[in-house]
DNA sequence: CGTATCTCCGTAAACGTTTACGATGATGTC
DNA sequence: GACATCATCGTAAACGTTTACGGAGATACG
């Protein structure tokens, strides 16, 4: 515990001004030949300071390089400037996309984000973190809880500030908000897609039912088939990995059960399963259309560039910013889902059409 | 600046201990029968405290559920448990990938991580970045610059904190340290791995002359090939992405130029100028060896599976952060690249080997 | 000219810790 | 039995802010 001991001198020859201790607002005062008092209230825009005295204070503060200390606000306001993200640590798409989305947003905003991110088991993790988080001080809390035992952590636990969770078709509760992309919508629309095709027996390769993802993707599937009064058709479930993708459509391409066409939980699983198709002769789109769950980056250029759902993960940062930060002042927001697109591209193809 | 006005009451109708104010040092010392003094020490592992104190003060903790303000703390130490991460917004691999391995790292060793992403133009943002970022008061920064503008901005920034940057094949200057994967050595593998195959063609779909990674991945095809007696083949320079690849390709069958083999710079890539290749009958690796970089989720599956190099995040974040922990601390450490290594999949054949 | 009002500014206390120092009682030594 | 030593603990000051309050001039009004 030898305190911070940078080699030499963390400031030495730097071209800027120096600054080997922090300028503090008694050193801006001294200089500016008034007291703290006035400093703090040119720093909060408070009025009680004429312009004269202002535009000096601005002067000196800029010249010397003052900037607030900002545990020592936090101490005395207990109020704060960061948001706290807490994330599952799976690289996947989808978590990873909205964390990117949502520190771009909050940056925007004036906040920092801290994010910590939980692995199983959730139970303990996850309120170890929460409090974490809350010491750190941070104002609210969103977490990103692609699967079904951390939300299920979060709704167990305890936490001072306001917490809101990006869930797939999970619903909120008292404690803790809820907001998400409408991914049922995204998977009617992919399934329709096919139906309007002309298809019929419309498998689907679906992702781990402990994901939320892959539980409303399935019924968003299941749905959309039911309204047009067709019949589900297989569904195996996986963990969204090619790998088992590929040896599921090997499994049904042995049992000459390959469907017309299928809709797949994620890109990743289409690529799998078309990986299968392709190595056994059989063609997509020409003998079975595939459609994909993401747009994740390259799949415009897989073989054949794949027809996918796009999730908009920009707007639905923007918007559960909006929620939380609507929670942390009190007020109430609008919470209506964000809807997903279907990018149509040549991995599906009319149903019965001959070349 | 109406103060936090949760709706309600955050803690209300929770199961566990009400908290509606945190808990302090002296509410501890209350109970427990002692002064504050003395839960400090406890708190901190001081000497001076019997056990049987200690063992008191430490349930009183448990039972109330304090825990630490780090405002205060950071206020009267000046020193941090979190440390700062910058990294470009871009939701590209690589910096991804290191994104949340680092985020991993830190934890484990019990650093909260905030981070920030700057963007375009980077002069200003990056100074401005690193100084919200000490504010927060972080203990040390570490910055992901894959694109040399960046790191650029970061050399003529000032930062009373130690500052590293992950910046592949950059050198270290005396305020910011430098770490980095060895991909020139990646690209010389890849490139070896060709040349083993009896290839004497080989071109390179380069990446962005803009990034550290396409500069280091282009020195290290020619070195490899320099070293071998081979001189270099095409080397278009693109923007990591599958279209650019596609369209170049497309080019080359149109000139008939294709060559032997091709190391792409990443694995996207590969993906586009394969599928160029594709549409014209020019298969992958009978006609053509190609191999990736990056081993993103899924090449194992392209078609075909896609011979590549892999980077190890995570001892790529174990590296720099325990490069910055002893930077923080006043000790030297070990700074010797992480090597990546090379996977080989189907994608590459041995030359002039009819099928 | 006295007093009330207003503008501007200074001062003290507080936020929740850590750290240095001093106080107390018990124990040991001669 | 006196004194030094030691283990244990309490106390005060400090960290850099914000906030509430009070005071000094200046201006207005009767």
């Amino acid at each position: 515990m030898a305190g911070r001991a940078v080699p030499h001198d963390a400031n030495e020859g730097l071209h800027d001004a120096p600054l080997r201790r922090k300028p503090t607002i008694n050193d801006v005062a001294g200089i500016a030949g008034v007291s703290f008092g006035t400093v703090s209230r040119v720093l909060n825009d408070a009025p009680d300071v004429s312009a004269a005295t202002r535009q000096r204070v601005l002067q000196v503060i800029k010249d010397i390089g003052y900037r607030r200390n900002r545990a020592a606000t936090a101490l005395v306001t207990s109020r704060s400037t960061s948001i706290g993200i807490l994330s599952d640590g799976s690289p996947r798409f989808g978590p990873v996309g909205t964390l990117m989305a949502l520190e771009n947003i909050a940056r925007k905003k004036g906040y920092a984000t801290t994010v910590i991110s939980v692995e199983q088991p959730y139970e303990e993790s996850v309120q170890d973190a929460l409090d974490t988080l809350d010491d750190t001080g941070v104002g609210g809390i969103i977490v990103i809880a692609p699967v079904v035992d951390m939300a299920a952590a979060v709704w167990n636990a305890t936490c001072r500030v306001p917490v809101e969770m990006i869930a797939a078709g999970a619903s909120s509760t008292p404690n803790v908000f809820t907001y998400s992309e409408n991914q049922e919508l995204g998977a009617r629309l992919a399934t329709q897609h096919l139906i309007d095709l002309g298809h019929t027996d419309i498998a689907h390769f679906a992702g781990s039912m402990e994901w939320f993802d892959g539980r409303v993707r399935k019924r968003g599937w299941e749905a959309a088939l039911r309204d047009a009064g067709l019949t589900p058709g297989l569904c195996p479930e996986g963990d969204w990995s090619p790998g088992w993708a590929y040896e599921t459509a090997l499994q049904l391409v042995r049992d000459q059960k390959v469907p017309q066409a299928i809709f797949a939980a994620s890109d990743h699983t289409a690529l799998g399963l078309i990986r299968a198709f392709a190595e056994h002769g059989i063609r997509v789109p020409e003998d079975v259309s595939v459609v994909g769950f993401d747009d994740i980056e390259g799949s415009d250029y897989f073989l054949p560039p794949l027809t996918t759902v796009r999730q908009d993960f920009t707007a639905l940062a923007l918007m559960s910013m909006e929620v939380l930060l609507g929670a942390m002042e009190g007020r109430d927001v609008d919470r209506t889902p964000i809807a997903p697109t279907l990018v149509v591209r040549d991995s599906t193809r009319r149903a019965n059409s001959p070349k």
